[in-house]
DNA sequence: CGTTGGCACTCACACCGCGAGAGTGCTAAC
DNA sequence: GTTAGCACTCTCGCGGTGTGAGTGCCAACG
């Protein structure tokens, strides 16, 4: 399917407009806008030829036309125009990644807010799991007699404590001891193989001791299934409302709802390499409740066994061009901030000034 | 103000019907009814008193009553039946509440779900900000050569960890020279004190060190930040459209945005003493954004310094009675659960089986 | 005097038919 | 190949109408 050049600027008149009103567009309405020099009538021609291509389609005769997800496809694949970020977008995203972040989940929740912000559609933000990790060590700090922290490293990256209140008074002895069972019986093992370690490693441990083994052991479990699962965070699912597709309550909740169980965002196609964005437009989706909803998705490198990818939903008319951009550049933002901090979660500081402008290249920059 | 004992009961009766369906009732449904013995032409006049009174309103001429916000305040001061729980729902509260809960923020989410979930309206629970807060006491344990963790306390309570990748070499002679630094110069004072130490602090340090003790100084802040401002977070907004009161997004999405930035939960009224609940009917809210919807907030005793309150949403017509001792029942399992970790936020198990009857009562139970 | 049945009255709401307007497809002329 | 004109189609908004629910009032009853 090769379009001619007139058929391709009518196609993308048509979306760039339907976007904008999601009204339908007619013949008269383009001819009026300028950049086509042709009359109303060579467009009505030209659009019904667009029609029986499958690119467009009206909602009743008489009407004007709407695109259909194939003319999307099309319009993201060939026609879209790169949409430049303006000045002020890069510096506010900037500025959200400067801030210094401590935690994983916090960093993919701000973002997701970000990204929901900035595109004016619902986001999300979500860590692949990481499904082999272990704990590599612990440590144990003493606070004041019976108190104490209990501090347990996962994989190398994360790194949770657990202030424990203990009836027993605690020596430093006997948190030298605790750090050596620990340390030899419970690192490297998987999630699964923890509670057979526990229940041999209480039976060594004497009364008391045996209640703060299971309550550390406890909490490493605990780490060690909130790491196998991502737990994605729906943002600005309010903004739906704004688009007169979702006026319908049903269908927005019904998106809504997909996307806020924990275990779906994880399904939608994401692009292998980081700093690609894979659009999926109405149909092209697997789950039902998105039929008639596109998803722009970016993944963002950082690091080796670890993905993340920031998403957005919104009407199959959305707008492909900004939303891409603006996708495209945080998710390098935050493939940078991910993978500066080592293989972790916790970085020093964040990209300033300077760095950033290596991210930004050396086009020009058009304000919207 | 005091009502006849028929006026009580028809007044009863069109409240519990028209917070079942959301429909003007007539006389000669109530009539219908069957626990009214007289007829409708009774009920009429009755009918015509109470509106006199204020408690009920007509729409237009021609339509059966509707409560007034003054009528659902006699019928919750008065007139409301106790709703008792149901085993079922109490098992599941006690399920939530053994779980293991590691910080403060996950378990005010996880309590915010429960309590949407469980009374079908928008929920939130929020910790009230411990402003004078400092932190107490700091730690750095090496991890490998370039790597440490800073560990940062902050007061008796709360403990959060940052893992710090560093460009040098740290030895442990380092780490001890950093923890001597920070536990004498940054402990105990506020927040904003915080920058003009940091600023002494880092002259005083050479070189490569300087950037560290900016990061662990950030951290803290950042901390302190935190802290100061409880941040509540909406749970279950979606279900607000299953009422048709909301049917209007315009109205929904105005409550939801209202509750969800984070400053104004906490300005609404909270009961003072643990364990009560407040009901705010209508326009008896001060926020104008909640001028036609209810509020139910529960608070709890949950240690000397810190308030924890939980809250409930939805349309005047709400069922106060069932949403009234839900939350009454998760507000004391929560501070059952809080006060038992000590003053922190770390806890050593969760309530039990045993434990928990006590908070049940003993009084016969009836399902739904 | 409280209670009841009857009756006229009043609205909201759903339904219908109509005209206006927008947009199309087709055709004939350029 | 492009354009103007024209007849046609269909949606949408508008005013009118009728139905039904519910009321208020009144007269009669115990």
């Amino acid at each position: 399917m090769e379009l001619d050049e007139r058929k391709k600027e009518i196609l993308r008149a048509a979306i760039d407009s339907y976007v904008d009103t999601a009204e339908p567009v007619g013949s008269k309405f383009l001819a009026s806008g300028g950049s086509l020099r042709v009359s109303a009538a060579t467009i009505r021609s030209e659009m019904a030829e667009l029609e029986s291509l499958g690119l467009l389609e009206q909602p009743h005769t008489s009407a004007g036309r709407v695109p259909t997800p194939a003319g999307y496809r099309v319009y993201v694949n060939e026609l879209m125009r790169e949409h430049k970020l303006s000045l002020a977008d890069m510096e506010t995203v900037n500025r959200a990644m400067r801030k210094r972040i401590s935690e994983l989940d916090k960093l993919l929740d701000d973002t997701g807010r970000l990204v929901s912000n900035l595109t004016s559609y619902p986001a999300y933000a979500a860590a692949s799991p990481r499904g082999g990790a272990t704990i590599s060590r612990y440590d144990f700090i003493g606070v004041d007699n019976n108190t104490f922290i209990a501090l347990v490293m996962l994989g190398g990256e994360t790194v949770k404590n657990k202030l424990i209140h203990s009836t027993a008074p605690v020596s430093p002895a006997f948190l030298t001891r605790l750090s050596a069972l620990f340390n030899a019986s419970f690192t490297g093992i998987a999630e699964d193989a923890m509670t057979a370690t526990l229940i041999s490693a209480t039976e060594r441990a004497a009364g008391d001791s045996a209640g703060i083994v299971a309550v550390v052991a406890g909490f490493s479990i605990e780490m060690l299934m909130e790491a196998k699962q991502m737990q994605p965070r729906l943002s600005g699912a309010l903004s739906l409302f704004d688009y007169p597709e979702y006026r319908d309550i049903g269908k927005a909740r019904r998106v809504i709802r997909y996307l806020s169980d924990e275990r779906n965002p994880a399904k939608l196609p994401a692009p292998a390499r980081g700093g690609d964005v894979k659009i999926t437009i109405g149909p092209e989706n697997l789950a039902e409740e998105l039929r008639d909803s596109s998803v722009v998705v970016a993944s963002c490198d950082a690091g080796a066994d670890i993905r993340v990818m920031v998403g957005v939903v919104g009407p199959t008319r959305m707008d492909y061009s900004k939303v891409t951009s603006r996708l495209e550049y945080i998710a390098r933002a935050l493939g940078w901030l991910l993978s500066q901090g080592g293989e972790g979660n916790l970085l020093l500081g964040g990209p300033d000034e300077g760095q950033m402008d290596v991210l930004e290249g050396d086009e020009d920059f058009e304000r919207n």
